[in-house]
DNA sequence: TTACTATGTGATAATATACTCACATAATAG
DNA sequence: CTATTATGTGAGTATATTATCACATAGTAA
């Protein structure tokens, strides 16, 4: 059984998948990655209500994938590590092979 | 608004990382790294009852993050794809610079 | 001041997840 | 055959997550 400490990393680990691990939040993710926004943009570019998305994005600010900063009336909120798009890369990578696989299926059966 | 092609790979996506986000789930995954093992020895190892162990398994084989196979009595599981680990690898990241953030905001309150 | 805009939040309901216990099944050994 | 072992699963409960609505707050502008 794995330690103490070993536990906490994994708790820790699993708080930021978590905060990863929503339709809604990558399509949050993946608008920021090409810069920073408010809410109002966001929850317009996703096509969701905004209580909703605020909701969303207070929760990846707690997780510390995201960022925000107040200018004027507006909040706006960025990536707080680039790195969290390599997620997305390893995810795409289990998918690539799903879908070899699945093509494989597909032809065995021609 | 992403169309619906979109939508689709985020929801794709968001299965993935939710394979992934649970600390039981993590801890198993990382006594797989270093090979295959059977359900009884995974839940001895992560310390939890194999019934629930038993369905963590299976959710992670749905999401197609593991794979098994029956010997005799015991069904073997291992991880599908190695490039699953690099996740931890962009997690890790993501809590380094957390730690950072906090050991520089430590030796500001000194 | 009042009106307006962007955002966050309490309360609620709907849904999904996680865990436990008891039991069912499948393979094996004797 | 029976007994044993490893695994999976139904049922129930507890807990967590999500979405929605209405409202509160904060900043801005007139």
């Amino acid at each position: 059984m794995p330690d103490k400490k070993k536990l906490l990393l994994f708790e820790k680990q699993a708080e930021i998948a978590k905060a990863v691990a929503h339709p809604l939040r990558i399509a949050i993710l993946n608008f920021l990655k090409d810069g920073e926004q408010c809410v109002c943009d966001i929850a317009g570019h996703v096509g969701a209500e905004r209580s909703n998305v605020s909701r969303h994005l207070s929760l990846m600010v707690s997780a510390g994938v995201l960022d925000c900063r107040k200018e004027g009336l507006k909040v706006i909120y960025r990536l707080k590590c680039v790195c969290i798009l390599d997620f997305f890369f390893c995810i795409t990578g289990v998918l690539k092979q799903q879908a070899e696989e699945n093509k494989k299926l597909l032809t065995a059966l021609r």
